[in-house]
DNA sequence: TATCTTACTGACTCGTTGGTCAGTTAATCC
DNA sequence: GGATTAACTGACCAACGAGTCAGTAAGATA
């Protein structure tokens, strides 16, 4: 008979305290998007981050702890950043219309964080808190860039004189209309509908509607 | 000691079966709209509707079937009535545009109803069936008529020839937003936007895009 | 006024799931 | 390699709410 032979198993699970928050969160992201707040399960989202949802707790103090990291952390720089460019920019009111609306889809709309729009919209009445944060940093930040580059123009003679905070909505209604889109009726239809010329008759129609003069 | 008198209380409760229904779907919509559908319970549905929930139960079969009742509900007569008129009309295109967009508002946007659109979105991905319908029956039907304004227009010079499904979407965006945003976002801030100015100053801009010429 | 039908009630069950915690095991340190 | 730390597990609990049903009373009928 043999000597046992010492099997060397790989260890069933690793600590790995710095990454598992972010992971988390990721699954909860994907989770809270796909199904809603309200019918995720924290079991699931612990399983598809590959942990307990023991795990889950050390890092989260509670369901509603878990979606509010989830959304604070999906806003950072893409406007901060956005922010500067514009400030920055030194070409016409137009093409730094048509900059912002490419960054806005290629960094948020075109990306699973677009879903974060649709749970907000979806949420906002149960977590007023969280609601009121994302208004105000999120929102109100995002049409400031919008306002900025509409006033601008405005201001150069580039644009004809319209009510700013009406134009900005308008600026911005179609992009967070098809990201809603995207995480919601959207998904129950064979939509061939292709995002990005979409944005781009928008922009071409806004600037159309802003023209002091025709074409 | 006098004779005790007969004292005649009201009734606890009374048969009402024709409006039971109506009642029961006019509570749940607000409920639904107001928290949301998985965080509504049926014993508050009941209680709003004046009733106990097993009432409901004689009425409905499950909650998602209460649901379904209330979308289907609140989507009839706007609608085919939007159409008839837009069929019948002589005017100017830009005037039909207008008309209709006057007419979702008071009718839909302006009502309690407005709340559905919030509903679909928020539950799409957990009612598939559920969502076709209301894109298929709601939202292809409601933008066919301003596709066919639109076309109208385009056909008789009136409009530039622009990409009519992108059009389209762009003429209903301003007005589903609105819709979605007063009954998510718009609850948790001291919003003084008045949705019909907005909605005009939408209107003008859009044919101010559309137009073929200035002015 | 007595009888019958059925709209309606509300206390109950039972599955689901957010949240807990005593125990297990990976990793680290002498 | 034995002792120590703490990241992680997973069985468990308690609350909550959808759905049930035996019983009650409105009101019709004769």
């Amino acid at each position: 008979m043999n000597a046992p032979e010492k099997i060397i198993e790989p260890p069933r699970w690793e600590r790995r305290k710095e990454s598992r928050p972010a992971e988390l969160m990721d699954a909860a992201l994907e989770l809270f998007v796909e199904k809603g707040f309200a019918a995720t399960r924290l079991d699931d989202v612990a399983k598809r981050a590959g942990v307990s949802k023991g795990t889950l707790y050390l890092y989260f103090d509670s369901k509603e702890d878990l979606l509010k990291a989830v959304v604070r952390e999906g806003y950072v720089s893409p406007i901060a950043d956005a922010e500067l460019y514009a400030r920055a920019y030194t070409g016409s009111s137009a093409d730094l219309l048509r900059d912002l609306m490419k960054m806005w889809w290629d960094r948020v709309g075109a990306t699973p964080m677009s879903g974060i729009t649709k749970l907000m919209v979806s949420e906002a009445g149960n977590f007023p808190d969280l609601a009121r944060f994302y208004h105000e940093e999120v929102m109100q930040r995002g049409m400031g860039l919008f306002a900025y580059a509409l006033k601008r123009g405005i201001a150069a003679g580039e644009f004809r004189s319209v009510h700013l905070e009406h134009a900005t909505r308008l600026c911005c209604a179609p992009v967070v209309m098809t990201m809603i889109w995207k995480h919601s009726l959207g998904l129950c239809t064979q939509d061939e509908l292709d995002p990005v010329a979409y944005l781009q008759s928008h922009v071409d129609m806004l600037l159309h509607g802003l023209a002091v003069t025709p074409g």
